[in-house]
RNA sequence: GGCGCCUUGGCCGAGUGGUUAGGCAACGGUCUGCAAAACCGUGUACACGGGUUCGAAUCCCGUAGGUGCCUCCA
């Protein structure tokens, strides 16, 4: 079993082989948590969740790292109008906690593993003092300097140093607008150039700073938290960084210019692996066009929010995913179809009556599952043997279902797919089972009026029956 | 302007040189005490124009349309 993943790069699907076959690294660029996230951010979060559980199929111990950007232009700017009469350190920190909680609900709610993630905050004291740091190394190896407004990071000098500066996207004369080098003292030498520390500006919460014995209190630079997050969860380099496609330029582009200037070693991180976006009407996803949903808004139109993550894994990550509540009804419609057969597992047995070969797919699709998942997450892929091996189950007798076999499906569509389809399908209590063997008792009695009030009493209680041919079927009402 | 990506049947969405992807929806039928389900059947799919090839949705060139990044963005 390997597993191969996109790497961005290289532009190519490679082999992945951890730097440390005891302990996988990962690092997930995590939200700015100044509003609620809408479901074109949680895609990323999904996308990496799967990442992270089809690396622990393949029985590796995986370290998972998420931040929080919880001081920036924009946490800072909606803290001030939120709680205009908070001093500004508390304004930001109430804000950004409170979105903050509100995130993992989400990530929860969408199946996302948080106790499997460990989160660093930018802004807390040990980060903050991490990146004071790292920019005072920067400042001494001569990959920063000071300006007038804060400290900045020169492009010119880490490609002075041998280094690329340009690995995940191609950097040419024509798309940066300006990259005459002037070694002015006080200004942003080149267009490029980013900031690693801004000075405080009226009003804005501040952790001190000095550098070369200039008083810089201020804040720290959006690249610059997670090269110093990364690192202090996972040291240097680790293995995979994954992040939105528009992540890859600047963010991750100058995360990797920080953390390697001046190092040895070139490699900040082996793979990234980018998730492209969630389209409405064919176009990004985003606050500034208005056209996103929250997750509240989906179960405010009976999405159920695991319907929206098998949406999200309906498309390969690597392709963006056309979003639209008609889509999001046919993937709860999937979804209610999978927990129909997740639900039959209480109602088969462990010795089954006859041990033809019919049952082929629910045998062979655990494996082929993991399979299709370790080709670069091929989620399409992995979904289509579900749907094949729980289309063979609905033709097939209660009694020639190996409790077993399906159990075992189960498992790894909830290990690797995380939706919950056991969690989510518990079993009947025994009055109900009691109620449906009177039913049926009824039934052979022809008695239809007893039978058909038992019916609408387990109706009543979310319970469909099913009189097959083989005998009753209960299900969950959808 | 620079660097990319995309265009598949009603909708979504895999595939990527030759063999039915799949889902959701729709229509017809069988079965059924009723209901639900199930089962069977039904769709002249690969933007357009050239080229390569025994063979192209798949490779190459061009055209059209769309879209992403280059500024905060998952």
């Amino acid at each position: 079993m390997t597993l191969k993943l996109h790497n961005t790069l290289t532009k190519k699907a490679e082999l992945f082989q951890p730097l440390d076959p005891e302990l996988v690294s990962i690092y997930s660029c995590g939200p700015t948590v100044y509003d609620h996230a809408h479901i074109g951010n949680l895609s990323a979060f999904i996308t990496a969740d799967t990442l992270r559980r089809v690396i622990s199929a393949n029985n590796y111990t995986v370290k998972h790292v998420m931040n929080f950007t919880d001081v920036d232009d924009k946490t800072i700017r909606r803290s001030r109008e939120t709680y205009p009469d908070q001093e500004a350190m508390d304004a930001l920190r109430t804000l950004t906690h409170t979105y903050g909680e509100l995130f993992l609900e989400d990530m929860r709610a969408i199946g996302n593993d948080t106790d499997a993630l460990e989160f660093i905050k930018a802004a807390d004291d040990s980060t903050i003092e991490g990146m004071r740091q790292m920019i005072t190394e920067l400042h001494k190896a001569g990959f920063a300097y000071i300006a007038d407004d804060g400290v900045y990071f020169s492009i010119d000098s880490y490609k002075k140093s041998g280094k690329t500066y340009g690995q995940l996207v191609e950097i040419t004369d024509s798309n940066t607008s300006e990259q005459r080098i002037q070694n002015d003292e006080y200004d942003k030498d080149a267009a490029h150039d980013f900031a690693l520390w801004k000075k405080q500006k009226p009003s804005e919460p501040a952790w001190e700073f000095i550098l070369d014995g200039i008083d810089l209190t201020g804040r720290p630079g959006w690249h610059i938290e997670c090269s110093v997050m990364s690192h202090q969860g996972l040291g240097r380099p680790f293995d995979i960084h994954t992040g939105g496609i528009d992540l890859a330029f600047p963010h991750h582009e100058n995360e990797i210019a920080q953390s390697t200037a001046g190092q040895d070693d070139p490699t900040y991180a082996r793979m990234f692996v980018h998730n492209e976006h969630v389209l409405v009407d064919g176009k990004k996803m985003s606050k500034s066009l208005g056209n996103f949903y929250t997750l509240q808004d989906l179960i405010d139109h009976q999405v159920d929010p695991l319907a929206f993550r098998l949406l999200v894994l309906q498309s390969h990550y690597r392709k963006p995913t056309s979003f639209s509540l008609a889509n999001a009804e046919a993937a709860r419609n999937r979804l209610a179809n999978w927990r129909v057969a997740a639900a039959l597992r209480h109602q088969t047995h462990d010795t089954i009556a006859d041990d033809s070969e019919k049952k082929v797919s629910l045998r062979a699709a655990p494996h082929a599952l993991l399979e299709a998942l370790n080709d670069d997450l091929n989620t399409p892929q992995a979904l289509m043997i579900i749907d094949r091996a729980f289309a063979e189950l609905e033709s097939t007798p209660l009694a020639s279902i190996h409790r077993h076999s399906l159990s075992t499906l189960l498992d790894m569509i909830d290990s690797t797919l995380g939706l919950q389809l056991q969690s989510s399908t518990p079993d009947i209590s025994d009055d109900q089972k009691q109620l449906i063997l009177t039913r049926q008792r009824a039934r052979d009695d022809k008695d239809w009026r007893t039978s058909d009030t038992l019916r609408d009493t387990l109706l009543d209680q979310g319970i469909v029956i099913r009189d097959t041919s083989h005998g009753p079927v209960w299900q969950y009402a959808y």
